[in-house]
DNA sequence: TCAAAAGTGTTCACCGTACACCCATGG
DNA sequence: CCATGGGTGTACGGTGAACACTTTTGA
């Protein structure tokens, strides 16, 4: 009984990823139009194929660089499709990715290069293939996860004010949230710097803007570390 | 700009299954002994080919059942692994898989038919490839998983004590738990049908034997329902 | 009668949650 | 001086965690 890789199938791989990104009025996800056959014309994730030489991480980190410019990007694995025909023109898999990324960095350059355009997660088009039920499983993993570690860094920008973050984790879990138990929550995990800095857009009194830790940031999620929202 | 399939490559797409297995002293799993190249005589994962015409989900299924004869197991997508020479032979990439099943009810057949040998998960030895990784990946799956929604379904026979369900429990946290506080937390659960049934093999006095209530148990998980152990 | 496992409640500390008022400032 | 968002503390209920003794019965 001498296995013979020669007889057995091989299929083209993919890569999609759902690009998540916040600006203070919602999350929002990154979609392209699609300017070739088939579905033409349709929206899309941002997709592409794996090749040989590289890993679905790479794929993952190539691909989004490529159609959109963005670079150093953390994306995580969600989940692989499979349907037999999930793509009508050849028997395909793919391995879907997803990242949050803060919109104000990136904004520019992507939507005039590219048919990119962000959507509010609670008004998605229809999607090309199976990229709905990715979208679906990307935020519901995204909600389980902002639930239970912490999360913002990369979704906001360097600098925030508590305000920022609140709406964040408002805009993720899709619920609102007490103001003075949330900041109490963050103070306790110990993951912000609090800066001596004022935002004075937003209001008269102007309001303290606060950075991420990352040492401690990281090491919260290196230990496994979860909470409660 | 149009895009042209032909151009991609292709790929051997892989599954590689991770079957756990409890039976009162530990928890475990299995793992088949090859019996061809590369690696022949190692310890290895049970896994297979996609083919073409079928799912991922579909694949780890047939392939469980051609090497040991399980049928109606439930199996759950883990991680795509595909590290580019992680086959030494060639290009391939592999969707982990895991179940949870009771030893007793399918041991004799797999043994004898196949160099199958479950494993304490404690004394896994060094596998082919990367699935050590996978096994890795996979228990601190299911530990997180079991310390946030009822298991047990499945790793267990039908019916079982509270004491067998408790020391599942214990070997898949790997940790002891009190025993009134897990009874007292499995019942506020309400998932449970109390027979009217002992078991009199464990003790003198013999211990009352439980079995899920399976509608209960399923709209449980269906609800996303979570509890903290 | 005794060994061996089954069965059973209470207390405490912590955390999640609900809730309302004063502060600082620019206009 | 006032409108606007910023900032702050407390009380209650629920739950996780620690903890020990009695019951049953076959040998």
């Amino acid at each position: 009984m001498l296995n013979n890789y020669n007889t057995e199938d091989k299929i083209i791989a993919a890569v999609d990823c759902i690009i998540f990104g916040f600006d203070q009025k919602g999350l929002k996800i990154l979609l392209i139009k699609r300017d070739f056959e088939p579905e033409k014309g349709k929206w899309s994730l941002i997709g592409g194929f794996l090749k040989k030489s590289e890993t679905f991480d790479n794929a993952a980190i190539r691909i989004l660089n490529r159609l959109t410019g963005f670079i150093n990007i953390y994306m995580e694995q969600l989940y692989t499709f499979s349907k037999v025909d999930r793509d009508p023109v050849e028997r395909t898999i793919s391995v879907a990715y997803y990242a949050l990324i803060n919109i104000e960095e990136h904004n520019e350059e992507l939507i005039e290069k590219y048919s990119a355009k962000w959507f509010y997660v609670s008004k998605i088009p229809q999607l090309i293939f199976d990229h709905n039920e990715m979208f679906e499983r990307a935020i519901k993993r995204l909600r389980r996860r902002a639930s239970t570690k912490p999360i913002g860094f990369g979704l906001l920008p360097e600098k925030f004010t508590m305000l920022q973050l609140q709406k964040l984790y408002e805009a993720i879990l899709d619920k609102k949230l007490d103001k003075r138990n949330f900041i109490n929550k963050i103070n306790s995990l110990d993951i912000l710097i609090k800066l001596d800095e004022k935002d004075m857009n937003s209001s008269r009194k102007g309001s303290f803007l606060y950075k991420f830790d990352q040492k401690k940031y990281e090491k919260k999620l290196l230990d496994d570390f979860t909470f409660k929202l």
